[in-house]
DNA sequence: ATAATGTTTCATTTATTATTGAAAGTTCAA
DNA sequence: TTGAACTTTCAATAATAAATGAAACATTAT
């Protein structure tokens, strides 16, 4: 397998992998594009490279930069924008863990307290409900303080310490 | 807000949720109808429930309990099958992973090995594409080992323990 | 054996989501 | 202030994913 080979198939896995956990396959691939390349690059190249619309590339840009994983940049003499990825990986995953979090988890979370706080009418139907939306509203807060805890961690002692312990 | 209102929201809302994640509405609805339902309930019963027809509801508790999370149950003198879910939410959320790490996250590390093994024609382009990708395999395999042990922690001190300092 | 009850499959239809492309909008140089 | 270069928007269209329902399949009681 040679560069451009290996570059299309990485594209197209991630991807795919993108529309399997909601996030758009265009959005995926422009970001997967601009992970592996050397330099910013334009929307025009953007287009041709995965053969998408000026209107597609657009929009899944602007996704990407409000999601704060893709960057605009102006070169000096150059009226076109260019663009650049996050290629930290560890800052990517805090940026798209917080997004995710306030976009769905936070949420879900108010719907789950919402439900959880009904009066019961003291039927065991009613009764159970209560008992597990609150055990999953427990649930899915730890579960997203935890999130937020790990991506605080990332570069301090004990962050590196469980990584250790966990590897 | 009454019990049928809430436990109706609850379903819709889990519903939509899992589509942002890449599981399908009636899945995931499916899946939220049986975890706050006291007690086994028949295929006629959730088709009434949210509105589907048989062959939806049969393929989606196929692929629930594909997923280990929802098993069949047979009633003494009852012709009919009857469902639950996993309530154990640690055990619900151990199922999960595994079977997304093994279906998605695995196929990915698959070919990120593979690209990122391309000989160099040593042009900056090809480095830089071999040097990401590697960081991204890397990456990736560490978030899939941190997540298998903490799975496996769940109930052993040490888990118990960096819960508690996560908090 | 067979009728009654219940389940699965899958070609077709429907609903959802993503993409296009042309028009409107913006920015900047002259 | 005009127009060239470039970007954004959004109604229309296309692609994709999910749902239907009727026929095939399975199981059990009689």
């Amino acid at each position: 397998m040679e560069f451009k080979e290996a570059k299309n198939k990485f594209v197209q896995t991630w991807g795919a992998l993108g529309s399997q956990w909601g996030i758009n396959k265009t959005m995926a691939q422009i970001h997967a594009l601009l992970m592996v390349s050397n330099d910013a690059i334009s929307m025009e190249d953007i287009m041709e490279e995965l053969q998408i619309s000026r209107g597609n590339a657009s929009m899944n840009l602007r996704a990407l930069m409000d999601w704060g994983i893709v960057y605009k940049e102006y070169k000096a003499g150059e009226r076109r924008e260019f663009f650049t990825a996050e290629k930290d990986l560890d800052e990517l995953a805090v940026k798209i863990s917080r997004e995710r979090s306030k976009r769905e988890i936070k949420p879900a979370l108010k719907v789950l307290k919402e439900v959880s706080s009904i009066e019961s009418n003291n039927s065991v139907e009613a009764n159970h409900f209560i008992d597990q939306t609150t055990k999953l509203y427990d649930f899915v807060l730890k579960a997203d303080t935890m999130l937020e805890k790990a991506t605080e961690f990332k570069d301090n002692w004990l962050g590196k310490l469980l990584l250790k312990i966990m590897k």
